[in-house]
DNA sequence: ACATCACATAAGTCTGTGCTTATCTGATGC
DNA sequence: GCATCAGATAAGCACAGACTTATGTGATGT
């Protein structure tokens, strides 16, 4: 169970600030730095914690690197929360049989 | 939108593990450092951070204190989880009913 | 009243981590 | 080949945060 290499990743504001950008579509580094102040490697280590993290995937593109959402971190985050499916409150009672499907 | 105090919280794997624990029933704090080499304090500031992230919360009763889950948190863990609903796997798709309903 | 318990808070130490500057790698275009 | 670009990696610094020991606070029992 990997959830220290997720929640860790997602415990700095800079990394879930770009993570948010990504939901918007597939990015190269350069222009996930748009907008905000952070250097180039800075951004760069941003991303290799997000990547091991299983949370974004990298395609190389010529001299780019495109990143995108990886589901794969969505889902062990799902995954976790389903262990908590007791204490949801009742009105999204739904989540049961959601979090019947995720765990199979 | 405070997911920075949730997600910080959840990084450590301490706390992770007492959260986990106060998922099969309230307990007070002592009864959380059974089983784990933790000291008196760090317990005690550990579940501080819990709280003021949401994710316990607490019931004085005498001299002891009672944690239990606080939905409160789970729910804005679903809520931050619910901004990337497009990039769940299909087969997981009754997410989506239960993802508007959350919205509300 | 006093000792003891359950827990919180204070202050200091030490490690982890996010930043910086500098350099390296590999792809593109002339 | 060579200059330039996108990006990764290295090394050092500074701060955040998880721990420690010591002490404080309020409730319980005699």
């Amino acid at each position: 169970m990997e959830s220290d290499d997720i929640f860790r990743a997602l415990a700095d504001p800079t990394r879930r600030s770009v993570f948010e950008k990504l939901a918007f579509g597939a990015m190269n580094a350069s222009e996930l730095r748009r907008g905000i102040a952070i250097s180039q490697p800075a951004m760069s280590q941003h991303l290799a914690v997000l990547r091991s993290a299983g949370l974004v995937s990298e395609r190389r593109d010529g001299r780019f690197v495109n990143y995108e959402v990886d589901p794969e971190g969505l889902v062990r985050i799902g995954e976790w929360l389903a262990r908590y499916r007791a204490y949801w409150p009742r009105r999204i009672d739904d989540l049961k049989a959601l979090l019947k499907d995720m765990d199979q």
